[in-house]
DNA sequence: AATCTCTTCAACCGCTACCAT
DNA sequence: GATGGTAGCGGTTGAAGAGAT
């Protein structure tokens, strides 16, 4: 490790900034029918002007079924507090107490929000000396059996999440809903527009995403996940999304081929 | 209404960990 | 054990939107 670094891809080659709904509609397509055991790759096979560590984050981010959408609850920023006030910067380990919220989400909540909080609770708290202490022997206690719980989940989950060989069907979590409409709901995809077939914003529509609500995770992940293969059931479901990303993209009714050309002409180039 | 400033968050970058050879 | 390649993590950036003036 730590020795030297190629370029995980080649820069002049590959598009940067936000992403378009085609390109989301392709990652998610490729990823559905073929998983992402090997992300460095999968750009190419896909078609897409991206490196691969802009596909996976894209996925683990925003595409992927288990994100949930939507304001953080109290509870879930409570968490957040504790953990980080245990194990510190870990975004990815507090993430993975959190279903459904993305390291970086939670890095994002916990710089713009949670840390001001703190900041100006610490303050007022300095005015007052005889407020306690959290680092008294018992809530020490307390964060290490935190910090132990979040080990053993991270383990649990590194065996049951995300195998190289895993699919896309399982990756859905077992609990977890998608809920992309809560809330402030909708993810804010930002389209770029030099194109106006690229344009519609996936999140203006409420009945694309009343329709991913609609979609059963469960259906996806047990059968999937216990035979490692999609089932008849899963494919029809799977092609219904599909179906309806492409219609809601404008780009039904094109026969495959076009349509793949479509999108790879209509993904901005580089912008400066 | 126009402009400026602040806030938010998606995406990028560089590094390390891990695995295969 | 050394080396090379890939995935994942955490810090940072910058565009866009919101709010203030």
């Amino acid at each position: 490790m730590g020795r030297g670094r190629a370029p995980c891809c080649d820069k002049s080659k590959v598009k940067k900034g936000p992403w378009s709904p085609a390109e989301d509609l392709r990652l998610v397509n490729f990823v559905q029918k073929n998983g992402h055991s090997n992300w460095r790759a999968l750009p190419k096979q896909a078609g897409l002007l991206r490196c691969g560590k802009s596909c996976r984050l894209r996925w683990i981010n925003y595409l992927s079924p288990d994100v949930k959408r939507g304001n953080f609850t109290s509870e879930e920023e409570q968490t957040i507090i504790n953990l980080h006030n245990t194990i510190g910067n870990k975004w990815s380990k507090i993430a993975s107490c959190l279903p459904g919220r993305t390291d970086n989400e939670i890095k994002n909540v916990w710089n713009t929000h949670l840390k001001k909080r703190l900041t100006k609770k610490s303050d007022s708290n300095m005015e007052n000396l005889s407020c306690p202490s959290r680092t008294s022997s018992s809530s020490t206690q307390h964060m290490l059996q935190i910090e132990k719980s979040i080990d053993d989940q991270t383990v649990r989950l590194s065996n049951t999440i995300d195998s190289p060989t895993s699919s896309y069907a399982s990756n859905y979590p077992k609990s977890t809903v998608l809920t992309p409409n809560e809330a402030t709901g909708h993810p804010k995809s930002v389209v770029p527009s030099n194109d106006g077939k690229a344009e519609m914003p996936l999140e203006s529509d409420i009945d694309f995403w009343d329709f991913l609500d609609s979609l059963d995770p469960l259906q996806f992940s047990t059968k999937s996940e216990a035979s490692g293969e999609k089932s008849d059931g899963d494919e029809i479901e799977c092609k219904r999304w599909l179906e309806y990303l492409e219609n809601e993209l404008g780009l039904s009714g094109v026969d495959n081929e076009t349509k793949e050309q479509e999108i790879v002409t209509t993904v901005p180039q580089h912008e400066g």
